[in-house]
DNA sequence: AATTAGATGCAACTAAGTTGCGTATTTTTT
DNA sequence: AAAAAATACGCAACTTAGTTGCATCTAATT
């Protein structure tokens, strides 16, 4: 993992406000460098390579990022949590591709979603997710 | 549960050609009577009302019925799963909303999705599935 | 350098879903 | 109608993602 990724991290994170500690920073230069949505499992194996960082602590990290909008997570097929970085084009509104052979999540950037959906009488538009399932080109 | 569900469901089941068993049955013909998806341990505590009916056995009724297309399953943000009857109307593409508070899962079946995705070079679409996130009308 | 609010690590816990296997029930065959 | 084959059921034990409580440590503030 390049070195300016983890300066851009450290740099996403103080912009919170909140401190920014070498976990935080770590974890997000990993899920940075990434193409697509990680397991928390899979994060813990990539920081564990060099360093250890607890599992809980890794959860509070993702669970802090999420609610500070630096990442977000997507539910897939199997009950379990991925993440993946916001960028302008990953945040918010876009779809998200999982294989449900490696069950491997890819976010499809160039899908556009309708963005007001009509809703039965008295419901309250929050967020809308699309996710795409099908086999990817490794799997297919 | 009215009598007539628990023939439709018989019906239903023995159309599959597998075994028409009573817990079968009985799982079907209560999500029939359901206006939304249920988790597992939702339906349990209906069936168990009256007559029991093993965790383990309920979970492999359902995943046999999610095979055979006679339900369906959604993923909501509790890595919890839960089930919904297949009508004409309810099955394959459509959209769910989820009430991000009581987490009560709602069919949007005036919702209209595209039905041919355009995915990167090499994917297979299988399936689409478009959750809704935010309030319902019980939460706003 | 001392303070302090918040982050970390550890151990124990929760809960959804799965697996293996012996027993019971359907369905088929005779 | 009884026996045989195939499949479903129930129980116990297990797996694994994610959570909670609490003592300790550390990044920012004074």
């Amino acid at each position: 993992m390049p070195n300016n990724l983890y300066e851009k991290a450290k740099e996403l994170i103080s912009h919170t406000g909140d401190r920014t500690t070498h976990h935080r920073i770590r974890t997000l230069a990993t899920l940075l460098a990434e193409q697509h949505a990680l397991t928390h499992r899979e994060i813990e194996e990539r920081l564990n390579v060099k360093g250890q960082l607890d599992r809980v602590t890794l959860y509070r990290v993702l669970e802090w990022m999420s609610k500070k909008n630096l990442i977000h997570k997507i539910a897939g097929d199997d009950r379990v949590w991925r993440f993946r970085v916001n960028t302008e084009l990953h945040s918010h509104q876009h779809a998200h591709f999982i294989c449900t052979r490696c069950t491997k999540v890819t976010c499809l950037n160039d899908f556009r979603i309708k963005p007001d959906p009509s809703l039965p009488l008295g419901y309250l538009f929050h967020e809308i997710e699309l996710t795409v399932k099908g086999l990817c080109a490794e799997c297919a």
